[in-house]
RNA sequence: GUGGAUGUAGCUCAGUUGGCAGAGCUCCGGAUUGUGAUUCCGGCGGUCGUGGGUUCAAGCCCCAUCAUCCACCCCA
């Protein structure tokens, strides 16, 4: 009989690592409340033509990548391949967006059926941010800002790229798709095969083809910038100018083309060189049109997901995980012999309750290599129980040096020993 | 979906022209010891990814398959 294992590309989180997400999450988290943003938890499946319809139903990501099936009833679902849509749809729903502005965030599984490599799996996840309601360019600022102080939290800034660029208006963005894919056809022919390919999927990204020939042909081509309308300028000029006085450094890519179709005005991607090919770590722009797409009331919306795998890859590989982060225990407590075992674990409830927030595991089994073990368990005190007459007497170890308590002792010694190390 | 590399103990890896599956670390037990570290002794641990084939004999050669990694593609 075959071996169980985990379906291809998608992986358990090993106590390791799920640390390093926690930590990550826990970042998040505060600078997400430090703007002011709520939580929204959506469900993992949805009705196909919501992604049909959000995405663009001659992207990659629709037509080959989600996993899609029917339920008993014969509806054609699908796991979610990306957060955006979804959250649209709950907002919509639930009368989130008519006549006021939301923050939301969310976060969660993703499914694309892509063939799996470092930093890309077929179940992945996001932290999501969507903002709606508001128009203006100080918001796209904000998002930008906001992820720009979550990577200085994580020390990440110093490692990531900012990557600006601005598609214009639906309309504008349309227009510019039409004259590009005019001008190259001309040269179909000449063309790389991906870049044939792309010319019915996602023009836009053919801007970005790594094949010379294609290159040179594009050296003639007409540029997105020139078809941009005024107000779109205007708006990307502001955008630019709030972060320059905020001193957030970016490189503006005149060829950053999002894969989905709803995006327009800005899009922007933070990447790193320190993931290999996966160098996308966290991307998003605007999408006014989105709302009205899936049957809303025409509200401008803007938000932005990062890939959590690929930050903790990241976090990982550049060594940024705090010590602390990897202490999951505070007190490893130890008895002499096992005959102790019953006050042993009598005397951990009684420290739990006194102390709030104590992380204890007790453990009786011999004493041989007692303050390894301790360490091992993330914990920075160990206690080793013994016998003393009628009660107990113990040795609180902290940093390889003995500290000899009696039983009435042991609270106050803990409290002492965690606060010294604050 | 395309191309390439890899797969041997929990981990890192040796394994010669095909000839009895190994080391280090970890883990468990013991000795020494200052209830730590060091040192010493012993033990657990394997269908060599899986399934076929060639051969007297396969970890090694051949085919298939699964998984991981790298690049393309795509994207978080």
């Amino acid at each position: 009989m075959a071996k169980i294992q985990a379906i291809r590309g998608m992986n358990d989180v090993l106590p390791q690592d799920s640390v390093v997400w926690q930590y990550l999450e826990a970042q998040v988290k505060d600078v997400l409340d430090a703007y002011g943003y709520s939580e929204i938890r959506m469900p993992v499946v949805e009705y196909t033509h919501l992604f049909k319809r959000s995405i663009g139903e001659v992207t990659d990501i629709v037509e080959k990548e989600m996993y899609t099936f029917e339920d008993r009833n014969n509806e054609s679902l699908t796991l979610r391949p990306e957060g955006t849509a979804s959250c649209v749809r709950a907002a919509e729903e639930h009368g989130l967006l008519f006549n006021q502005t939301q923050r939301l965030w969310y976060q969660g599984p993703m499914f694309r059926y892509e063939k799996p490599q470092k930093g890309r799996y077929r179940q992945f996840h996001q932290i999501g941010v969507e903002a709606f309601g508001m128009s203006g360019a100080e918001l796209d600022a904000e998002l930008i800002l906001l992820t720009a102080r979550l990577w200085k939290s994580l020390g990440l800034l110093e490692h990531v790229t900012l990557e600006l660029n601005s598609l214009g208006s639906s309309e504008a963005r349309a227009h510019y798709r039409q004259v590009l894919v005019d001008y190259l056809l001309q040269f179909e022919a000449q063309l790389d095969e991906d870049s044939k390919r792309r010319l019915a999927s996602n023009p836009l990204r053919i801007l970005d083809s790594k094949d010379p020939n294609t290159q040179d042909i594009l050296r003639q081509a007409p540029m997105l910038e020139d078809y941009l309308d005024e107000e779109s300028k205007e708006h990307f000029a502001e955008l630019c100018h709030i972060l320059d006085t905020n001193g957030i450094r970016y490189v503006l890519n005149p060829k950053l083309v999002r894969g989905l179709d709803y995006y327009n005005r800005t899009v922007f991607e933070w990447t790193t060189s320190s993931l290999g090919a996966q160098g996308t770590v966290c991307a998003g722009g605007r999408y006014d049109g989105l709302v009205a797409q899936l049957g809303g009331k025409s509200t401008p919306g803007a938000g932005f997901a990062m890939g959590v795998e690929r930050l903790v890859l990241m976090l990982e590989t550049l060594q940024l995980v705090p010590e602390s982060a990897r202490q999951t225990l505070d007190l490893y407590l130890a008895a002499e012999h096992k005959g102790l075992q019953a006050a042993l674990i009598s005397l951990a409830e009684q420290l739990r309750t006194a102390i709030p927030g104590l992380r204890l595991r007790s453990h009786c089994a011999g004493l041989k290599n007692i303050n390894a073990k301790a360490q091992q368990a993330g914990a920075t005190l160990a206690l080793i129980v013994k016998q003393n007459g009628e009660s107990l007497c113990g040795t609180l170890w902290q940093d390889g040096s003995p500290q000899e308590v009696n039983a009435e002792g042991f609270v106050a010694a803990i409290v002492a020993a965690l606060n010294k190390q604050v």
